[in-house]
DNA sequence: GAAAAAGCTTGTCCTATGTCAACGTTTTCA
DNA sequence: TGAAAACGTTGACATAGGACAAGCTTTTTC
């Protein structure tokens, strides 16, 4: 149960077994359905989920009803509403596990603990800001000023499990693309 | 001098005025023209930028030669190639001054010992991340799927003097429009 | 302070991509 | 397992906005 997430923390950050333990022991098991709502539009975000198996989305649905996808969190990585759960405010955005999942959930209070508690899980909450950090800025500079095709190369490159792992529909809210033109891409390879 | 870069840290932490004086005494005073680079593209950053009087912006340009610009910084506020600073890789951008400014300048190993050795700037650290990570995914989704003329709203907005302050020129890069519709639109009100 | 350079605006034209709809396939779940 | 729903693909058509160029204005620089 606990193997993924020890994986990720080792990998990261010099912790001991018993500190490991520690750690751990605030994380909750919690299951979830297909398509299956963790956080709402209005929400405050309280939690952070680390995903043991399936997969978590993070999304939003602006005034004309399209939906737009930030961040997608696969096997062995976390996910959450992250802007709401840092600042409290509204997170105007869904967190949503697109299949049968299996989570870890750790609550706000408890996480902001241990990273105040334990300077190495602080070094891992930094090292989690930095790389979201990166990754924005990337994708800023990936999507800007590239058209349909190039993007479509650029997420292949990127993260080339990507396409095959979520559906059409899903992967164009995250390009940016409609998926009439993710589909007529991707059928000329 | 250094009066700016002391209100932006007492705002955002409890230091008192030794360590304050401590903090200033890593960051140098430098002055640059207009249109000064202070990053190239294949360089790799080693320095953060406060800026006190002026204007820094981060941008890159594609091979097809578009200019795309991620950032501006403008005064009482921080600037650098933050991904390449933070991982010392190359930073594919450039760091440039697009007025002529007056800058404080802190080395990344000085800056990165301030944030361990003194648990409160490694809060400012850490908020400078969070912000940042939050304003990235902000700009994500209020780019991603919006016309031309909502991101100009969106801009007047979120960044009241931001097309007062810049070129139309420049704007439109980071817009991710072209300068002719920003200029049509902007004459639209 | 004059010449040169850079920048802004606006017209014309063109293309990439969105919208909508129809159809076939796959998935879901009772 | 079978009906219904969701999804993917593809065609026809419409359009937002990019490219380019010309003319005008502002800024820079020496």
């Amino acid at each position: 149960m606990y193997e993924l997430l020890k994986k990720y923390i080792s990998n990261r950050a010099q912790i001991n077994d018993e500190q490991m333990d520690f750690i751990c022991s605030f994380f909750k098991p919690m299951q979830t359905k297909r398509n299956e709502i963790l956080v709402r539009y209005e929400e405050i975000c309280q939690q952070y989920y680390f995903v043991n198996k399936g997969c978590i989305r993070i999304f939003t649905i602006n005034k004309e009803g399209i939906e737009t996808s930030r961040f997608f969190a696969f096997e062995g990585g976390f996910g959450t509403a992250l802007p709401s759960f840092i600042d409290q405010q509204p997170a105007y955005e869904y967190v949503q596990t697109i299949e049968k999942s299996e989570l870890l959930v750790i609550s706000r209070t408890d996480f902001y603990y241990l990273v105040s508690a334990i300077p190495e899980f602080g070094l891992i909450y930094r090292a989690i800001l930095e790389l979201g950090f990166i990754t924005a800025q990337k994708r800023i500079y990936g999507f800007q000023g590239f058209d349909a095709l190039e993007k479509v190369k650029w997420i292949i490159e990127n993260q080339p499990h990507f396409l095959l792992r979520v559906s059409n529909q899903m992967a164009a809210s995250y390009l940016g693309i409609s998926p009439s033109t993710l589909s007529r891409i991707k059928s000329k390879l």
